[in-house]
DNA sequence: CCGATATCAGGGGGACTGAAATTG
DNA sequence: CCAATTTCAGTCACCCTGATATCG
């Protein structure tokens, strides 16, 4: 224990360092559940977009998940050569290319949610209904509140 | 909205999409403070690391970064170019090749810390003192379970 | 002409597995 | 011989910036 430049505040009591830890340990837990289904954490993650909000183009993914365009079709191309979704050309806007689920990537996303499901009941096992409420509430603040200022530098 | 495969609960509603939302926003806005510092996220926690809990191995930097000895070598690797640590090998054991900040790393993790500070003060604003220990104690929880059974599979 | 979109080109940090050499 | 450490080699999904072409 050294300490010399950290602020009076210990490591462990500080919120940004247990949000931290808690996606690292999510992502951990979601990449191993998920890795025999061959598919990543942010391709499941389009799966779940296309299936909760319907067909969406590239640039739609982008937004919701916030990522860049060239991100996001590399992610979407992987999800297409491995036929878990497909993509037509929108029968009014000829430059959109709106993606939906095959029954390929209907199946896979199902198989996907109860890994995930198991995943999310042991991680929430140790919170009451109360306190999850409570902690989804408070970092859904925290969101909004990083979100409103883009950094006055 | 579509939802075909999704279980009952909604996604704003689950706390897993909560934690990931508020892990990606809390990355972004660290991303950017410490863009124009030349340091990424993982190297800045590994300076903390070595201010924390004063010098370490490799082996030791990766078990407390949750990551392998291969990537956190060239993490390393990167901060040891940079002039920001130095290693030199241990007196006793001839292979274990400590690292610990230099001059020009503990300036940098200073200039880090305040950037930091200011993200998360403006994350934290809208929580009371209360809300804030309630949701790192539940989340250090979770962390705890998820740690405790690795995936029965 | 402008805005939004899709996509190609290029690059980089981070993460992994596999394997080899060293040391206690 | 074994366990731990360091590190080379190779691979990959992801994420970015820049640039280009297309459509409304």
């Amino acid at each position: 224990m050294v300490r010399k430049l950290m602020s009076d505040v210990p490591l462990e009591e500080r919120v940004g360092y247990a949000i931290k830890r808690a996606f690292q340990a999510q992502r951990a837990a979601l990449d191993h559940a998920l890795r025999d289904l061959n598919i990543t954490v942010p391709q499941w993650a389009v799966l779940v977009c296309l299936d909760y909000y319907g067909d969406a183009s590239n640039a739609e993914l982008a937004r919701l998940n916030a990522c860049t365009p060239q991100t996001m079709n590399e992610i979407v191309r992987h999800l297409e050569a491995d036929g878990l979704i497909e993509r037509q050309p929108h029968p009014d806007h000829g430059i959109l290319l709106p993606a939906r689920l095959t029954p390929a990537g209907e199946n896979l996303l199902a198989a996907c949610m109860e890994r995930v499901s198991a995943v999310e009941a042991r991680m929430l096992a140790p919170l009451t209904v109360e306190e999850q409420k409570l902690v989804r509430d408070a970092l859904n603040r925290c969101v909004q509140a990083l979100q409103e200022e883009p950094a006055p530098v």
